[in-house]
DNA sequence: GAATTCATTTGCCATTTGGCAAAAAGCAAT
DNA sequence: ATTGCTTTTTGCCAAATGGCAAATGAATTC
């Protein structure tokens, strides 16, 4: 829980009374691995945070491959923001790639906690636009590089991911097969 | 102006009296083919709406290449957010890729509205992750395909621009050389 | 520790894309 | 029309990546 307070506290302040307010609402749950937070074709109805753990959101493209958008992992806000806020179907499957601890809050928490801590609200969007942001320009620049560079990317970005999770969901990451993951892999070395 | 209150009135209601508050603000201005709305290694001062034209927003990697991040045509809100909203040196530069008319506001006079008009918060905090998430769905799958169907992307998600701009921002915009992009044109075709 | 299952690497060859330079096409000014 | 300039297309070959199947390795269960 510390870590959570860590993070938000980090965006604006809040006084101890509107803390305690918010941790209160806070629950804690496992999501064994390869369980979901939330599923395409449903409206995502919680904001997570990732205590222990990564996570991955993935999506069928056209030729129903499985695509890996991106990964989150400790410390990390978990959210389908664009099925939570507008109350519409998700696109992605939100999936635990190792057994994982969050803490969570229902919708309902969630809008409550806005309406009644003026300054949350402030806090909210700026975390809302950072991890928007952050999205942005972490899988962007992927679109211009060779399948080398990307992966180191990856490395650079997730530092602490690679050892925990199936090569072949770093390779639907990159956009590239997992032989030549694998092949790149060994050229590094 | 009208197409701006068009814009800004989908994401919430204001009052007559509040929409003249902020269309006092608004000033328009002429951004010429080629020059530049803002730059890499400055902070950005002003938010705009496109009235006419294509704005790309580009950058130079590692390899000293141009890539273009994404394009904004006309009825779309153009900030470099993470430099306007955190007084943080941008690294990207936006630029007008055809002669540009546009509406714009001061950071000044934007925030000052912000203070003044409570709903006015609420409506940009919704176009800012309506935009932000928009960036990412939009960029994102251009990761896991193959290059002529980043192509069809592109045609889809910008009809109107295809026409208006040089293919090798296109082709930058993709990932791809301007001669793979042209030989997949001839394919198309 | 053998057997089973799942994840990763490798080999082979086909396909896609890149790099570079030249040719062709389009455009604007004279 | 002609010239000069920029953009787009093409040709040629090299390099990168994909597709598929088999082999290897790692982890799990009995």
């Amino acid at each position: 829980m510390k870590a959570f307070i860590d993070y938000i506290l980090q965006f604006g302040d809040l006084n101890q009374q509107q803390i305690d307010l918010i941790t209160k609402k806070a629950e804690e749950m496992t999501l064994p691995k390869d369980e979901y937070f939330s599923e395409a074709g449903k409206i995502a109805q919680q904001v997570g945070f990732v205590l222990e753990g990564v996570i991955r959101v993935c999506y069928y493209n056209n030729k129903g491959e499985e695509i890996t958008k991106y990964f989150i992992d400790e410390n990390n806000l978990v959210v389908d923001l664009e099925s939570f806020n507008n109350d519409i179907c998700s696109n992605a499957y939100v999936q635990a790639v190792t057994d994982c601890k969050l803490l969570f809050f229902s919708k309902k928490d969630w809008k409550e906690l806005l309406d009644i801590i003026i300054p949350w609200q402030a806090i909210v969007n700026k975390i809302v636009s950072r991890v928007l942001i952050q999205k942005v320009e972490r899988r962007s620049p992927l679109v211009s590089e060779d399948a080398t560079t990307r992966y180191r990317m990856f490395l650079k970005i997730y530092p602490n991911v690679i050892n925990r999770i199936p090569l072949s969901y770093v390779a639907s990451y990159l956009g590239i097969t997992q032989s030549s993951l694998s092949r790149i892999r060994k050229n590094i070395r």
